[in-house]
DNA sequence: AAATATATACGACAAGTATCGTACTTTCCA
DNA sequence: TGGAAAGTACGATACTTGTCGTATATATTT
């Protein structure tokens, strides 16, 4: 069904920006992008419309600033990124991910306490 | 330091073999890559040539048929990798990768286990 | 109304990727 | 010893990606 290739890691920081803050203009998401990086607007425009072509992107031409909404779904994408990392880089281990993703400075307390919570109810569900 | 820039889908297959194998030739690579896919043996040659121009492999050409080896670490490569799936894909949240990853079909219950101690662990050394 | 600002459309391009064919060299063995 | 087999070297190619310039249309402002 869906041959969808994953998008681009340019596409995903436009995708990012599309899924926190909804429709929105070429101008907002170049505005947001320029905050990380140097990038012209009609980078910014043409990789959007790509996008669209591609079918990441739906678009609203109603008005003549156009609004942009992603129409791939965050959860997606990231279940087939996990997936496909799994597999090339981890040996076929979501252990090994998981606990690099943890063991990494970012994981706060709360976060462990959280996962830890996550675990247990895995475990039930698993009997 | 090191510039490097992250491998290709396609070159992280080949730095698997390696990194389960050690140092192969050529002919080794192809035929492990032959079980998952079609692929004719001058692409895996030449596609190892520029994984070694690029200082991903160093090779050997003591004798007629070289030998390479993986000379970026695993570990450094799962590194770089989870460090900006995190960024670009989660929102900054490992917690979310973690999730991700583990709850996905292939988590065992030993698997649960074993992080469960890690994240005790990693909450102890917090203190 | 003229000038300015803001949009989109679209073509071009350099760099990188993955792929393979052809040419050449070396080794093996019948 | 003369092929066949197995190896490397290397060029060509088709695609994709990211980038931007230029053209043009539409608002906005003065």
């Amino acid at each position: 069904m869906n041959k969808e290739k994953k998008p681009t890691d340019a596409e995903l920081e436009v995708l990012q920006i599309l899924w926190q803050h909804g429709p929105s203009s070429v101008r907002y998401v170049n505005t947001e992008l320029s905050k990380n990086r140097e990038i012209v607007y009609t980078t910014t425009l043409k990789m959007m419309q790509v996008m669209a072509e591609k079918g990441f992107l739906k678009r609203d031409t109603s008005r003549r600033t156009h609004l942009y909404e992603a129409i791939i779904e965050e959860k997606m994408v990231q279940e087939d990124i996990v997936a496909k990392l799994v597999d090339t880089v981890f040996r076929g281990s979501p252990l090994k991910l998981a606990m690099q993703a943890l063991g990494h400075e970012k994981a706060s307390a709360k976060d462990l306490a959280a996962i830890k919570k996550i675990i247990e109810k895995l475990e039930k569900d698993k009997k």
